[in-house]
DNA sequence: GCCGGAACCGGAGCAGCTGTTCCGCTGTGA
DNA sequence: TCACAGCGGAACAGCTGCTCCGGTTCCGGC
């Protein structure tokens, strides 16, 4: 692949990435892109020549993001404190979803679009995995709790993501704190 | 306005009736209308004559289901035992959720579609109120859980209705349970 | 039994949304 | 300067809710 792209190619392409995180995050993964084009200040074929298809654009903006839940989940891992390791991961997971209206869904969902991070939901998955069963040594979780209870919350959280941007916010915090009291002793 | 509809009219308003509820429970309110009308097997036209519009025929149908959550409640309401009543509901809008796809929304949900159903929704809100009041009362819940922890729990619960049908009904479980033990004291 | 018009029906069609492509023009950069 | 990578927006295909209209069916009166 030669690399005599113009220089306002590149840039344009910066441009449709600005604008779909953005878009994406304001409005969800179902955004158009005729908005995504228009925030970016672009014909949509432009935007067609950089990512030839939509799940090509939403799978290049959700990787970087994805990468951050990534980082978030080896520092958990690394925590000595396995309560405040899966507390703080169910939290930030919670505060993600608050902040942005697309990324959850990447490490949850059964879509098409989430198969493309088959890898990073694999190591996910497996990390949870290690930090509920520490929470289970160290006697922190209530008795019968096992992994596939976190997940139920932290889909649930996910879920949420349709629900008014007004009161989301509030509803996600306190699901948040209720799934810990819940799986805690 | 005078009653002389005719029969085969009266008999087709039925069926049509039939579809939606099948239509709707199995694939969402979201279903088109010309799936209702196939399933039916009637065209459209005739669809819109008994309905005007979408949300006519959603109404319609939700109205009969939301009437049995008020029974529901009622039924709470004159149990003397406060957590009983109250985890019963809970779990009683959990099983809802698995056996029918479209209803809570129309309790819980934001959209116009639930506007036509203001007075069950404040019935319903009511209702829990006076569940968890007796609940606290009682001393069964945890120290700072509120009316809107609960709502937060039934709204995540109802939010999973877009999960793929093999596994909601899991998640759907657990969750129940995980939100029962998080404002249990 | 059958007649006639009001009531009713089906499906083609309209308007508006989506993702995606085509093609003539533009502006970059060697 | 000028070839050609790159651009914008109209257009296509396919979905949706909803409507129009010519043909069909019911049913009260004879």
């Amino acid at each position: 692949m030669p690399q005599k792209q113009r220089a306002d190619a590149r840039s344009n392409r910066e441009r449709v990435l600005a604008a779909a995180r953005e878009t994406f995050a304001a409005a969800g993964l179902e955004a158009p892109m005729r908005e995504v084009a228009r925030r970016a200040g672009i014909g949509v074929a432009t935007l067609y020549r950089h990512f030839p298809t939509r799940a090509d654009l939403v799978t290049t903006v959700l990787a970087e993001r994805v990468e951050a839940c990534g980082v978030q989940m080896r520092r958990a891992l690394d925590d000595p404190d396995p309560w405040r390791a899966l507390s703080g991961t169910v939290l930030e997971f919670a505060d993600r979803q608050v902040r942005d209206q697309a990324l959850n869904e990447a490490l949850l969902g059964s879509g098409e679009v989430s198969a493309a991070f088959g890898a990073e939901r694999r190591e996910h998955a497996q990390a949870l995995n290690v930090l509920v069963a520490r929470a289970r040594a160290a006697g922190v979780l209530r008795a019968g709790v096992d992994v596939d209870d976190v997940r139920a919350g932290l889909l649930a959280i996910a879920s949420l993501r349709r629900l008014p941007a007004r009161t989301s916010a509030q509803v996600i915090g306190r699901l948040a704190d209720l799934v810990l009291a819940g799986i805690r002793v």
